[in-house]
DNA sequence: TGTACATCAGTGAACGCGCGTTCACTGATGTAC
DNA sequence: TGTACATCAGTGAACGCGCGTTCACTGATGTAC
């Protein structure tokens, strides 16, 4: 008596095809920029195009399966590069998170392009993309209440105004964040949109000219924030 | 004996065409996003899309013409609000600057992502698309040399590395502000980023559900950078 | 174990579309004598 | 001032292209009895 196997060997060939479309779309993606063709993609995996609709009922399905999975990597490469650095060296983390953010972004390009760039024309970003989204973010935040509730990092004495104070204080529930005050989230945020600004600068060569050594320029711009940030 | 008049009304009928050719491009770019059609843009003016080619010699100069234009509105725009403010109000200076960049940014979303946002798809920016590009920066530097030369910014004391001073000091002979010191440049340089990277933020929809009050918002991240580069 | 049927992957032709660009043309506007 | 020619704006047809998507099909793989 043989055992029926897990998965079919149909099923397995189907998941395998699905990587190599996913795969060969991003491909496609880093080699002719942001617009994606089903009909490249399928050349490319030398089959015809009308077989892509076997596997993605539209060219937005497969675009949005890209993004999910590239927010996924990055997010599990943040995660992972995070993870390594011990609970109490906060701006190591933080700095940790940073640099594999930045890597990520070097390596996948037009993936990063895709998740934090201009909107693709047209596309909807469906609603399950905001979990993996905002996991690296999640993370950030979570270094800055760490801090506080390890008594280590200081609390800004920043005056917040009514209205972003609320916002602050929706967030930090939102994310479950009791401990941070708003007026350090705050602060995290300044640095949020200060690393992926720094980031996109050098992707979309606003920095060209001025900067030569990016990984000095990057570890500079890093070393600011987490000062900024009370983290050392 | 009629003067012969400085523009024949041939030329001046042609100036105005090209005007009217560039507007309805912008209009088609906030309607449609950035996949911009010659097509369309002859479909908007009642003309055939042949005669485009009057005007124009291919789509990438069209393009290259809006983008020309669109550095000079966003320069033209901050220059004149920055040049508002009396000169020894250093912060207001520099709030004011962001101020106009986002405002702008708002009034021309699909301009300012064809400016800071992803590059557009096999369009290479040709050389002359620089000296405008950088006026808003090279502005906001000013502002930071300025108040060091008045006595009034303090240089921050940050430990430079060796090939990030080398770089500053590059873009500081570059742009010609000889008392800029490297340390404050960078930080500039930090707090431009941020500036891109909230104003990205906010009109890419990365802070839906975190933030509801937008010019609160900007308005404290603001206060926080002018406080980070001393200007109060 | 062998057979009959169902499921599914991939084919190939076709649809209708919009695009950038070229080209010979018409007719109006300007210029030279 | 009037005429002959040159310049130029805009036309309309055409080119070749690549695209997303549909559809009836073939043949291989799986399933039920």
């Amino acid at each position: 008596m043989t055992a029926r196997p897990l998965v079919s060997p149909r099923a397995r060939a189907r998941a395998e095809m699905i990587e190599q479309i996913k795969q060969a779309a991003r491909e496609h993606l880093a080699a002719e920029g942001p617009n994606l063709s089903l009909r490249a993609v399928a050349r490319d995996l030398g089959v015809v195009s009308s077989a892509m609709y076997r596997y993605f009922a539209s060219r937005d399905d497969l675009l949005t399966a890209l993004i999910l999975d590239g927010y996924t990597s990055l997010a599990d490469a943040v995660e992972e590069a995070e993870g390594e650095v011990p609970r109490a060296n906060l701006a190591n983390r933080w700095i940790a998170l940073a640099w594999a953010t930045r890597d990520w972004a070097l390596e996948h390009r037009h993936e990063y392009a895709l998740l934090y760039g201009s909107p693709v024309p047209g596309y909807v970003a469906p609603q399950d993309t905001i979990g993996p989204a905002t996991r690296p973010v999640v993370l950030a935040m979570h270094i800055l209440a760490d801090g506080v509730e390890r008594g280590v990092v200081e609390v800004p004495a920043d005056r917040l105004g009514r209205e972003v104070r609320a916002d602050m204080e929706n967030v930090r529930t939102f994310a479950g964040f009791e401990g941070l005050p708003p007026t350090l989230l705050a602060r995290g945020m300044s640095a949020w949109a200060q690393m992926h600004g720094t980031i996109g600068f050098e992707l979309f060569g606003r920095l060209t000219n001025a900067v030569s050594d990016y990984d000095s320029y990057f570890d500079y711009q890093l070393r600011m924030m987490t000062r900024f940030l009370g983290l050392s």
